[in-house]
DNA sequence: CTATAATGCGAGCATTCACTCGCTTTTCCT
DNA sequence: AGGAAAAGCGAGTGAATGCTCGCATTATAG
């Protein structure tokens, strides 16, 4: 079971192999998705891609949704990371400082892989993976609701997870609306964007 | 070429009959997207269900896909029938009362045969279909833009196309959440939602 | 009544695709 | 070195599915 090393700490050569493969296989469905849509992921195509065989692909994921679910996983776990940031670097502030800059880390966050984002948002047919999405929302609800009932003084009285529902749905959907018309969006008007919907919710929590 | 009818005008029978089955295999469609989900809807059992002939279907839908795209266009009909029904209701009223009123009706046509919304939403791949698509969201935008135009002095100085822009992404995502909890959803709660998103959009306006 | 067109039928074709299995190659460990 | 375990391979299988095509049935027109 132990072993010493002889020369030098070697890692686990097999398990890095298997563990490369699995991104391989990861990283070709998401190009895949990307680049000729949903419909021409199939599980021997991405094999392909990955560059490895279909047999060594159901080794470690056990259908095709998987590894769809895979890919899913990824891109929330990243965008989950930059918000879960913004929110511990928000925790003090005031609520307009707080919400522009949230507002801010939602519509970049939505940016990151925005083609990605645009595929799994129109073509993944939504089903199962209902857990894990709930998970990430309820986590961003509670993020919210926790900023708010800190911040009580400076709001008109009102239940904070009913104003937590209110925000989230406003801050998401305008950030989703961004991504959907990537394309013919300046810089500038995604100012324009973060400054209304700032505008619109701490008008709505005062 | 022309005829005189016997005794009664007779309907055209054969266009009858075909219509009838066009409507059957819509219908079928649609109740086989709400009961067994998009993957069991093969063309084969949207003809059996229908009660026709996987041929007869090839008649009148060029592919699977138009099928679909039929069963989401009747179904916009109908939501953008009651929220221009709406408009035309509501050109007169003044910004609070108008809004509380959009809103109210986004929310129940949203709820216009839930499942099958559900469903559309979730479950299908979005593809090709942005023409139609998009030209509801554009009618909507316009509507609300008229709106908005008709009512500055109401409001404060705002360049329309952008606060629809932002109206519209609000009250579609309350409404969109709203379907999607629509189980646990008391008649209570939707009027609280109403209150707070009607709050929230005037409260942006001025 | 008969000819012609419209509508409907459904077995079957061609294809795609998720997934399996028996085998080979690589890596690990003593 | 040598054997065992891990990782990888890819042709093949069976099932599902979209769609066609030749024929049957029903309606319309003269």
């Amino acid at each position: 079971m132990a072993r010493k090393p002889p020369t030098k700490p070697r890692k686990n050569a097999s398990q890095e192999r298997s563990r490369a493969t699995v991104d391989a296989l990861i990283e070709a469905t998401a190009r895949i998705l990307v680049k000729e849509g949903f419909e021409k992921a199939s599980t021997n195509r991405i094999a392909d891609v990955a560059g490895v065989s279909v047999g060594s692909l159901y080794q470690y994921f056990p259908s095709k949704e998987a590894l769809v679910a895979a890919v899913i996983d990824r891109h929330n776990d990243a965008i989950m990371n930059v918000v879960r940031a913004a929110f511990a670097g928000v925790a003090d502030l005031p609520i307009e400082k707080a919400v522009r800059r949230l507002v801010t880390v939602a519509i970049e966050a939505h940016h990151i892989d925005p083609n990605l984002h645009r595929v799994l948002a129109e073509q993944i047919p939504r089903s199962g993976h209902l857990a894990e999405v709930e998970a990430y929302s309820h986590e961003i609800h509670a993020l919210v609701r926790a900023y708010l009932e800190r911040h009580r003084k400076e709001m008109r009285k009102i239940d904070p997870a009913l104003a937590a529902f209110m925000c989230v749905s406003t801050i998401e959907a305008v950030a989703h609306n961004t991504v959907l018309n990537g394309e013919m969006m300046s810089e500038k008007m995604v100012k324009v964007l973060v400054d209304e919907t700032t505008r619109m919710v701490v008008g709505y929590l005062r």
